[in-house]
RNA sequence: GCUGCUGUAGCUCAGUGGUAGAGCACCUCCUUGGUAAGGAGGAGGUCACGGGUUCAAGUCCCGUCAGCAGCUCCA
């Protein structure tokens, strides 16, 4: 296993030189020991170091960033209302990193209107002044807001509860129901320090039946500085887009020949999925979990009995005739699941039983939701379900912990659980939640996993920890869920003849890692925007004979390669300096250079990624090298 | 689904009512190059689709589809 290694540490690859996204402080402290390698690894990936310690919130001001914020949406709110003495104000919040706030206008805005907004703001700071406070009573509050014509924010007034202060806040000419804070004086606001970003529809209080307004975001901090860093951030994460990355890299197209929200696997990321499926089988195979397959059509009575066809119409596709009866594309995997279950009777010995499949399911998904691959109408989960005795719920929890914990990890993911508890609309006796609860509390203690709470989260079947997983450039994503589930037990009527031969009803779990395949690859592709693992990695190595005379050996390295496990392409396609810029660009690790001294010496030399130095080595160290990175899943090059 | 914007070559984009363009990619030839772009030539488009206005539509209008920014939704 010990390689001599010396000579290859010496030129790190690019992503290993960068901190961790997290300090310390802030990372989770489950389980311990894994801690240390999953946070001194990193991400592996990034970019610029000053981009991945985003996002970042200086408290340097006078006052707080949000204060900040809420003011400048003020004094954007005023800017607007200059521009369009007859438009309506509705609600202007700071939010993470900015603020925005909602207009009707009589025309629609356009991101070309900013400019001229953005003009305005700067007039105004100079002639803002003080930020003044006030409190009024309900019906002066009522007069000035009428006066104003702001119907929404009488609406607003209307729903502040009988004796809660009613505070307005004024700068200049402009007066807003606000309950603050706010900084002191316009002066504090660096005039450099904020920009408009974009205008988008809202729904008046999120609500799809009410008015859409007009939203104009924008953010602002405390120098010029930091809002260059935030714009510099923001041009990342545009560069990582994975339906861009996807496009350059050739991973993935969507046709919409074919359909809206289909998403067409190409080569490369193929390659990828192959490689993650197989290492999400044998880790199943450890856990005990059995593969199942399901058919992708069913019946209608089957998901009338799951309550799928009531409750979620809307979302399943629309049904097909097949003799006469309907069928429908299958949303979930669940019911075959328990079709299985159910085909035989099941003793007590038998249990736990847990069932694994990457089952394709379709949903039909609203057309404005779809994005990439990340918001998709059709999608494999990583779908399994734990049938087990309501004694054995803790232990399988912990298992199912374990394995969340392996899989962020492995990518270098930063996760947070939260617990989400009873929502008021749901089935089930108080003490199967009870239990339920506790089985999810004990086993995340035994794992020394914080749970945040999210009261009243839960499904209506039964309670649930989420994860979230935050990447290489800070932002949470929906991660990997556990749910128990008090309802299909039960419309199924599943049962197990328990050691005291009475029937008895099964705990099932349901419970998915990845979630969907198409979610979370499209997830890893802006996490490493392809900076894949080499364990993952499409293309690990190109070989570069430098002239005709060393392509015959080129041919022999490259077998090599390839008998240990490895894809090599040979690449003659012009000059070197060329080939060397093209296999940078596609983010291939390792370049195999190939001239006449290399194979006079029976050498190679090798440029890795990122690293303009240059090494000679034997085939047998780079491969036992690769093979050592594979192995180790390795987020470093 | 809702509001707004967008749709021109494989990609990124120019083209303001009068004969469809550029760069990159691709193909052919030349070049055999020692670590981030060697040179020349060529091919490639139903200007998303359907309808309308006009002597004339990539360009103006309407509709459909798709994409984008959000909102709502996501078992």
């Amino acid at each position: 296993m010990r390689v001599e290694w010396v000579l290859l540490l010496a030129f790190p690859a690019k992503a290993a030189k960068l901190k961790p996204y997290l300090k310390k402080s802030e990372v989770q402290s489950f389980p311990p020991q894994a801690l240390e390698s999953a946070t001194s690894r990193g991400p592996g990936t990034a970019g610029r170091e000053d981009i991945m310690s985003l996002p970042f919130e200086p408290q340097s001001g006078p006052v707080s960033l949000e204060a900040l914020r809420h003011s400048v949406s003020h004094i954007m709110a005023d800017a607007v209302l200059r521009l369009f003495p007859e438009g309506k104000v509705a609600i202007g919040p700071p939010i993470e990193h900015g603020f925005y706030y909602d207009f009707e206008l009589p025309r629609p805005l356009t991101e070309e209107d900013l400019p001229q907004i953005e003009a305005k703001m700067t007039e105004l700071l100079k002639q803002a002044g003080e930020f003044q406070y006030s409190r009024l009573s309900r019906a002066e509050a009522t007069k000035r807001l009428q006066d104003a014509g702001q119907p929404y924010k009488v609406e607003l007034l209307a729903d502040i509860p009988e004796g809660e202060d009613i505070t307005f806040y004024d700068h200049g000419t402009w007066s807003d129901l606000c309950e603050g804070p706010h900084v002191e004086s316009a002066g504090q606001i660096p005039k450099d320090g904020f920009r408009l970003l974009s205008v988008a529809g809202a729904y008046w209080r999120g609500d799809a039946n009410n008015a859409m307004l007009q939203r104009i975001y924008g953010t602002a901090w405390w120098s010029k500085k930091d809002l260059k860093k935030y714009l510099v951030y923001l041009e990342e994460v545009q560069a990582r887009d994975h339906r861009k990355l996807g496009r350059e890299h050739d991973l993935f197209s969507l046709h919409p020949k074919f359909g809206a929200g289909l998403v067409f696997w190409h080569p490369k990321l193929g390659h990828v999925r192959r490689e993650l499926e197989a290492w999400w089988w044998q880790l199943h195979d450890q856990a005990g979990y059995w593969p199942v397959y399901t058919p992708h059509v069913a019946g209608e009575p089957v998901f009338e009995q799951s309550g799928h066809l009531q409750n979620y119409s809307e979302m399943i596709w629309a049904p097909m005739d097949v003799d006469g009866h309907p069928h429908r594309v299958k949303p979930m995997n669940c019911p075959g699941h328990v079709t299985i279950f159910n085909s035989r009777r099941h003793s007590y010995r038998d249990l736990p039983l847990r069932f694994a499949e990457l089952g394709t399911v379709y949903r039909y998904e609203p057309s404005g939701t779809l994005h990439g691959m990340l918001r998709v109408r059709g999608f494999t989960q990583d779908d399994a379900h734990i049938f087990s005795t309501p004694g054995q719920l803790e232990d399988e929890i912990v298992g199912v912990l374990d394995m969340v914990h392996t899989i962020l990890t492995t990518f270098g993911y930063q996760y947070t659980a939260y617990l989400a508890t009873r929502p008021e609309k749901s089935l089930g006796s108080d003490e199967v939640w009870e239990h339920a609860m506790n089985a999810l509390k004990a086993a995340a203690a035994r794992r020394q996993l914080p749970l945040q709470d999210d009261p009243g989260g839960g499904v209506f079947y039964g309670p649930k920890i989420d994860f979230k997983m935050r990447d290489a450039l800070g932002r949470e994503w929906q991660g990997p869920t556990v749910q128990v589930d008090f309802n299909l037990p039960d419309r199924f009527d599943i049962k197990f003849n328990d050691a005291d031969n009475e029937l008895k009803r099964p705990v099932m779990v349901h419970r998915a890692l990845f979630g969907s395949l198409e979610r979370f690859v499209g997830g890893l592709i802006e996490h490493f925007a392809g900076w894949w693992p080499l364990w993952l990695h499409p293309n690990p190595v190109v070989v570069l004979p430098i002239g005709s005379d060393q392509e015959s050996a080129a041919g022999d390295y490259r077998n090599q390669i390839a008998a240990a496990g490895f894809r090599a392409e040979i690449r003659t396609d012009g000059p070197l300096r060329k080939r060397i810029r093209d296999a940078e660009l596609e983010k291939i690790p390792y370049m195999v250079v190939l001239g006449g001294r290399e194979v006079e010496q029976g050498v190679l030399n090798l440029r890795v990624h990122g690293v303009k130095e240059q090494r000679s080595l034997t085939m047998a160290d780079f491969l036992a090298y690769l093979r050592d990175r594979r192995d180790q899943k390795s987020l470093d090059y």
